[in-house]
DNA sequence: ACATTTTTGGCACTTGATGCCAAAAAAGTC
DNA sequence: GACTTTTTTGGCATCAAGTGCCAAAAATGT
């Protein structure tokens, strides 16, 4: 549930991120400062840590909203439907969510300042590992739920998740600030279709383990 | 060329290598200090930091070596091999790198701290993304210079990395400190069969693009 | 109006990382 | 072997990220 403190504090955490974002353009990412984001977000250097963790997680903490919505969307499938499948419409979220053209153009930006700094690079992989970590946990526990007893490999759950995301990756690869989702969607589809996995892709995890 | 100072650069890489390693054992990474590190092996602060670009480093800077050995594998294979077999055999370095039972140790250690360090483990999959990046290159290389022209799409040779990249990973997770390097590998070959994308796997890059 | 809980701000401190410069060491030259 | 040149090193100063701590302030509940 939303309290109303929880409410409150997301819209900090926006402040905070719409101001610092402004200055990591105008100035630079390494160039700027958590006092100077502080202090154009008006509050202390010691408050801004109470809502980020760290510098980069102004810009990446985003990615685990997406993740969110990613398991979630995954968790909703069949499971009678084969796993590759399940995974590409875990993928339809971003999708969907990167159909408004205003998101799309602020990500844009904000996808140039993770790219051309190490420190946001590396913070961006993590995060995109702990999805990967997420998504596998569900397909888990599907085989499990299905089978009633632990998959004898989950190698193989791991290995189909981290292709689909690398299809995923693939599809969003060097788009420009603006770009058509509907061409990006549509390279997923024909990539994951080509990288189908010839017997792993069949699995649906009800008859495989 | 292995010129005389590179040598002597080399050595001493390898000490402080080593002398850091027993101080992030023996009292954990993070409360390790470089100041601990470059006193344990004779050295200024200063000076460590002309050795390695930063903490992380000392442990992740091993990656860079094992990806160049996979780039110069990957492109010793033959142009008329199907790049999904290509991917295989690039890994084979690292499974050779790892039948040697004192390495193995080595790394299940250093492993662990990766494992349990954010900041670890943020350089580590730095350096594989960045070996993914090469392994990219090698590909593309190649399917221009049987092509005499840029592929149309090179999306499809990074997902196809990325994938094969997945099933090593998937292959080595897991893995206790001691293990077999043999399993690992029939893992690794059960996995890149069963993950062979049904079309793009039989690529080859002689007539695809 | 009062008591309780949460949030905030300022301070001190640690530590990783970098620039700068002069001393030391190594390499090359005659 | 003495000299010059180049590279390496150490110490200093500096900056910025991140954390613990505590008292003031604000919000919440009664």
């Amino acid at each position: 549930m939303m309290t109303l403190r929880d409410r409150k504090r997301h819209a900090v955490r926006a402040g905070i991120s719409e101001v610092a974002q402004e200055l990591f353009v105008s100035k630079g990412y390494e160039a700027t400062t958590i006092d100077e984001i502080a202090a154009a977000a008006g509050m202390s250097r010691r408050t801004f840590f109470r809502y980020f963790a760290s510098k980069e997680d102004v810009l990446t903490g985003r990615f685990e909203l997406v993740a969110d919505d990613m398991v979630v969307a995954l968790e909703e499938r069949r499971a009678s439907e084969s796993a590759w499948d399940s995974l590409r419409h875990a993928f339809d979220p971003l999708i969907n969510y990167y159909r408004d053209p205003h998101r799309r153009e602020r990500d844009a930006v904000t996808w140039l300042l993770i790219e051309t700094n190490q420190d946001l690079f590396a913070s961006y992989l993590v995060k995109l590992d702990d999805m990967k970590e997420r998504l596998v946990g569900v397909l888990v526990e599907r085989a499990v739920k299905n089978n009633g007893h632990e998959p004898i490999d989950n190698h193989l759950i791991r290995a189909l998740v981290g292709a689909a995301i690398e299809c995923l990756l693939a599809s969003f690869h060097a788009v420009g600030p603006e770009y058509d989702v509907e061409v990006v969607a549509a390279r997923l589809d024909d990539l994951m279709r080509k990288m189908r996995p010839g017997v792993a892709g069949e699995v649906s995890f009800t008859e495989a383990f």
